[in-house]
DNA sequence: GTGATAATGTTTCCACTGTCAACTTCACGT
DNA sequence: ACGTGAAGTTGACAGTGGAAACATTATCAC
């Protein structure tokens, strides 16, 4: 924590005294000695401050980056409105200009993450050969690498963090959008005529638990003698959906 | 506020003056001094205090159970120490005698839940007629009314609420508990012979994930155009055990 | 250009939380 | 009887999310 000492500056009340002088006068390099190290490994997006106006410019993605980023490292209950702010060089009020409170800002990530699943499940079908059999296994180990890459993220989305979905419209769109987008893959494979028959949600549902259910377990590290690496995850993956796909088999 | 500042005995001297009453609280009128409201409705267990001594006789149980209902109520994130504490009809810093912090009571209560999901996958084998593959069967169908049943439960034991597991042995204990017991039903069902060869890890694995996703995606209530009650709840796990059955069979 | 005005940030406040330290009460073994 | 330690209380403290009032700026009519 004794990192990031940035000065929150007060740049309004430095300059209040002379305050004509201070706008478009070049403004040292002394003040800018304080550059936020933040963004040097961000490696995420812009975390950064772009420059010392009043206002910040971008602050709604930069909020966003850092909170993703913080909650990447230290999972959903670790992380606090006024931290990011601080990363962020700004007030702890003021992301209020922006969400209307911290659960916004949180559906807001999890939003973003169902529609990056959807676009992960669009891109493995139309980058997956063979036949709908194949796009639907492709799928199925997609979702569980996304989820053991990012599993603070999948908590987010289906955990408790956000406590009231009817007042984020636009999650609830996102959430069944990824729904939606599995249930073309099976369908897919039902109208080859290579998965069985059968009510499209039923089969569908049983296809998102499994690799739900195995992300989440993953994710929450609940498989005892386990340690989770890429090689495991990929194996792990590879067994569950072919039994899937045993079962779902005509 | 005249007197207030000695106030040195309360709950046991406090039976005849009625004065005394925290400067804090001082809305509700019965106070908590002798007779809590708290048991009034709560219908899960003994949530009461006993007598009206300084020593409240059986506080940890009862903040485990004022902790249970009031997260079955309304989740793991909108509950707090001093509200149970309140509620068990004691000060707010008194859990502090029988829990290191929150953690450790979040910990109980998710250690509690492995346990009665053991508890409950033994009775299953033993009360299901039949062979292995049928006691695979309704164990798949318990596990996942038991989540139905008990949403914000299973979501504090696989979510992320409890950040640091390694600091709570026992919860890893149960929490393998269950893994083994899981494991036991499928072991059967291979030795048996009804059941596919390979590793035991990794159809219990496949079993398990199906189930758990089951019973998350219905806790999260993220399945779109869908009311989960018990109807749904008994077919959706038929159908998917059945379809999990069907991959597992030789 | 010059202002009005809305958007964006900042301070200051409040209620509440988890946690600690010091104190009080009481049960119980000697 | 008594003193010791466990269980409970009070009162602090820092940190949180959030609201209100104020300050600064961008934008756009004029």
């Amino acid at each position: 924590m004794a990192r990031n000492a940035d000065t929150p500056a007060k740049r309004a009340s430095a300059a209040s005294d002379s305050s004509a002088s201070a706008r478009t006068g070049a403004r040292d390099g002394g003040k800018s000695s304080q550059a936020p190290k933040t963004a040097a490994k961000a490696a995420v997006k812009i975390v950064p401050k772009t420059t010392n106006t009043y206002h910040h410019g971008d602050l709604k993605n930069t909020l966003q980056a850092a909170a993703a980023q913080l909650i990447a490292e230290r999972g959903v209950e670790g992380f606090s409105l006024r931290e990011i702010s601080q990363a962020a060089g700004v007030s702890h009020a003021a992301a209020y200009r922006h969400y209307a409170d911290k659960q916004a800002l949180l559906a807001d990530l999890a939003e973003a993450g169902f529609r990056e699943l959807v676009a992960i499940n669009r891109r493995t079908v139309a980058a997956t050969e063979g036949g709908p059999v194949e796009q639907l296994q492709a799928c199925g180990r997609a979702y569980v690498r996304f989820g053991a890459r990012q599993p603070q993220l999948l908590q987010l989305m289906f955990g408790s963090a956000i406590s009231d979905w009817q007042s984020h419209p636009s999650l609830i769109d996102a959430s069944s959008a990824l729904a939606a987008s599995l249930a073309d893959v099976v369908k897919a494979g039902q109208e080859s005529g290579e998965l069985r028959e059968g009510r499209l949600e039923d089969l569908t549902l049983t296809a998102w638990s499994l690799v739900h259910g195995l992300a989440l377990l993953l994710a929450a590290k609940r498989i005892p003698n386990v340690q989770v690496d890429a090689s495991f995850v990929r194996h792990a993956s590879q067994r569950c959906v072919a039994l899937l796909i045993d079962g779902l088999r005509r």
